[in-house]
DNA sequence: CATGAATGAGGATTCATTCAT
DNA sequence: TATGAATGAATCCTCATTCAT
C-alpha cells in the first residue's frame, strides 16, 4: 500500500463523514423546517458523535452554508452541462445568465432551503470567475467589444445582483429578465437586434430538479387552529 | 360605579395588556425573524412581567398563532370592504374566492410571518361559515342550484387549499385561480359563459397592504462566504 | 403589608441570592483554586438551580469580578474606620495611601484571589472619587496647594499605580512606598520636613484581615511526583 | 547500520519530539496562561499528531509535571556549576540551601508556570539524594557531627520545607532563611560563630534566569471594571 | 511509533414555564 | 391578576482521550 493510497483512503473516510453530515443536515431542515434543528439531531441522523462535528464544521451555522454551496454548485453543473455545448461566447452569456435568473426565481429548494436557515440573503449566480473567463473568450474572439474586462465583469454582476433582488421582492416588472440580459449584451458590445435574437432564443429545459425536501406538511386553514387559542375571558 | 363599570375597565385593562403583548410578537417577529424571540423579550418589549404572558397565552406557540389570527381577521375585513358593496351572491363568491387567492399568493407579511414562526402550513381562506351564508344566500336567490349546501362548501373548501397548496409549491399553472374559480361558480350551477364572465371581472384594488418588516438583509452572492467555509483537509 | 414591604422583601430575597452565590464563589475559588469551578459548581454551592445563576450575573467570570469588588469594598470599609478619626486632609492622604499600599502588597487573599481568578492586573487602590474629595477638602482647608484639582488626582492615581505595579514586579525598592508618599505629599504643597513627617506616622494597625482560604494544599518536593513520571523507554 | 545505531537514532527522534512537545508546552502556558491550552494547542506547536502526545505523556497535566522538572533540572545544573567550584562540605551545605531559598522565592518563572498548571505547592528544593551525599562527605570530611545521616537529612528536607511554605505564605520573617541556615548548621554540629559566618558569605550571582513569559497584562484599578458589573435591581 | 478521526462527557449559556407573593 | 425570581431541560461547543490504520 503506498503512501497515495493511504492518502486517498483517509480522504475517502474523512469525506464519507462529511458528506453523511451534510446530507443529515439537508434533509432535516426539509424535514423539519427550522432551528428546530440542533447539532445533535444532525449527528444522530448522520450517524456520529456529537463532537465528530466539530471535526467538520466550525459552528452550527456552518453547515448549512455548506450545504447552500452544495446545492449552488449542483445547479452550476447542471447548467455547464448546456454550457459545454456551447460555442459562441455571446450565446453563452446569454443562456447562462438565462439559466441562473430562472434558477434564482424558480428553484424552491434553493428558497426554502436558504430561507429555513437565515441565508435568505444568498442568491445563486454564476460565480465571478467564470463570468470573467466567457467575456475574456468573447473578447479574444472578437464578439465582444469590450475596454475593461475586470470592470465590465463587476458592473454585469452588480446588475444581476440589483436585478435578483428586484425579482425577490416582487418589484421586478413581468420582462425584467429578458430586458436585463438584452442590456448585457450590448453592453458587452452586440448589437441591439443580435441581443434581442440570443436573448429570445427558448433554453433546453435542465434536468428537472429533484425535489429533495420530503412531504410537505398538511396546508391547513387557520380554523381549526383557532379552537385551540385561548379565549379573553 | 357598578359592578358592571368594573367589569369593563378590567376587560379593557386586560384587552390593553394582551394587544400589547400581540403587537410586541408581531413587531419582534419581523424585526429578529426568527426563534431568537424570547418570551422574555416579547414581555419586555410589551412593559409587562414575564408571568403576566402566561395569563394571556398558553404558551410561547400561542401568540404566534393569535397573531397569525389578527393578520388573517385584518384581510378578512378589507375584503369585507369590497364585499359590503356587493349584492349579487355569484358576483359575491367569485370576487372573495379571487381575493383570498390574491392574497394568499401575494401578502408577503403574512407569508413572512408564518413561515418565520413555524405556521407556514397555514392559509389565507374564507372562513368556512361565511362561505356557506354565502352560499345559502346564493341558493335563496334562485341563483345557485345546489342539493346539500354544507357538502356543497365543504367540497368547494377543499378545492380552494388544493389550489392554494398547489400554487405555494409552484406546481399551478398560470391560471390556475381564475380556472379554479370558474369551475366553482359552474358547481353551483352557473352557465360557463357566465362564470367565466364573473371570473374575469377585475377586482378594485384592496388598501395596499404596509409592510412590516425593516430593511431587508443585503442580497449576496455565495462566492462571499465560501472564502470562510472550513476545508476538507 | 404595603407596598414598601413587599419591595424590601423582594429586595432581600434577591440580595440573599445573590450573596450566597457570591460566597460559595469566593470559597470554591479558595478551596479549588481555578477554572475547576464550574458555573454548576457555584449553584450547587448555593443551594439554586444552574439557571438562577444567569438572574444574577452575565457570565461566569462576572462573579469573579464582583466577588474582587466585594473584597475591595472590604478594605475600602476597614481602612474607613481610621480615615474617620483623622480630621487632618494632609493626615488623611498620606494613610490611606499608606494602608492601601499595604494591602496591595501584603493581603495575601486579594492576591491569591485575583491571580486565580485571572484578574491579576487588578489593584488595590482608593477609589478616584475618594482621593479627589481628599485633595478638594485639603485644598479648602488651605492644607494643600494645587492648581488644578482634577488632574493632580489624575497625577496620583497614575504614580500609585505606578508603584503597584513596581512593587509586583518585584522591582521596587525598600523603601518605595515611602518615598513615593512623601513625593505625593510634596507635590500637593505640602513642607518637605512636614511631608516626611506624615510620612513615617506609624498606622494603627488594621483589623486583622481574616483568611478565607481553607486549608492550603500540602507543599511538596517535586521528587515525589518524579516517580509517577513516564519514562522514555 | 548495526542493531544499536538504530535504537540510537530512533532514540534521538524520540527525544527530540518529546523536547519539542515539553516546549510547546512551556511556551504555551506562558502566552496563554491558563486552561486555555488544550492538548491539541500542544500537539500543534510541537509539530505532531495529536495522539502522538499520549506516547509520551499519561495525560494532559503530566506534561506540566514533566516541564517543571525540567525547570527544576535548570535550575539544579545552574547551582551546581558553583557546587563545583565548592570543596568544603560546610560551605557547599550552606550555599546550597541559601540558592534553593532564593530561587524558591524570586525565580518568578517557576513560581508563574507552576502556579499556571495547579501545581503551585511545588517547591524548588534541593534533591534529597544530594543532601544527603553532601551531609556524608562533610561527616566523613570530619567536619559534620551527626548521629543518624539519614534521619539528618530528612529533618533539613523537612524544615527547609516548612521555611519555604512560611515565605510562601507571607508569614516569614525578614532574615528567616539565614536563620534557618544558621540553625541547620548548628545542627550538623558546627559551631554558632562559623555558622553564622558561613550563612552571610555573599552569593557569587546565578545566571540570570532569563524571563520566559511574554508583556504582563496592564494592571488595572478594579473601578474601571466596576462599570460593566450588573446591577441588583 | 505516528497519525488524526472519532468519541462523549462536561461546561457555559438560554429560555420556556412555574409559582409564591 | 401582576410580578419576577427560580427552575432545569436543552443546546452549542470544547477537549481529553482512545484506537484503527
Amino acid at each position: 500500500m503506498t503512501d497515495m493510497d493511504v492518502e486517498n483512503i483517509d480522504s475517502e473516510k474523512r469525506q464519507a463523514t462529511r458528506t453523511a453530515l451534510l446530507r443529515a443536515a439537508r434533509d432535516l431542515v426539509f424535514e423539519k423546517g427550522h432551528d428546530r434543528i440542533s447539532v445533535q439531531d444532525i449527528t444522530a441522523r448522520a450517524q456520529v458523535a456529537t463532537g465528530t462535528y466539530y471535526n467538520y464544521f466550525d459552528s452550527k451555522q456552518d453547515i448549512f452554508l455548506a450545504v447552500a454551496q452544495q446545492m449552488h454548485d449542483l445547479v452550476g453543473e447542471e447548467i455547464q452541462k448546456t454550457r459545454d455545448n456551447t460555442k459562441d461566447p455571446a450565446m453563452l452569456v446569454a443562456l447562462t445568465l438565462k439559466y441562473y435568473f430562472y434558477e434564482s426565481a424558480n428553484n424552491g429548494d434553493w428558497q426554502e432551503f436558504t430561507k429555513s436557515v437565515g441565508l435568505g440573503h444568498l442568491l445563486l449566480q454564476q460565480p465571478e470567475e467564470q463570468l470573467l473567463e466567457d467575456i475574456e473568450r468573447g473578447v479574444k474572439a472578437g464578439r465582444f467589444r469590450v475596454d475593461d474586462v475586470n470592470f465590465t465583469q463587476s458592473l454585469i454582476s452588480g446588475m444581476v445582483l440589483h436585478v435578483n433582488r428586484s425579482i425577490q421582492e416582487g418589484q421586478a416588472s413581468h420582462n425584467a429578465i429578458e430586458y436585463a440580459i438584452r442590456s448585457i449584451l450590448q453592453m458587452l458590445g452586440l448589437p441591439g437586434l443580435v441581443s434581442k435574437a440570443l436573448t429570445q432564443t427558448p433554453l433546453p429545459p435542465l434536468a428537472a430538479p429533484k425535489r429533495l425536501r420530503p412531504i410537505p406538511p398538511e396546508v391547513t386553514s387557520i380554523q381549526d387552529y383557532a379552537a385551540r387559542a385561548k379565549k379573553v375571558n
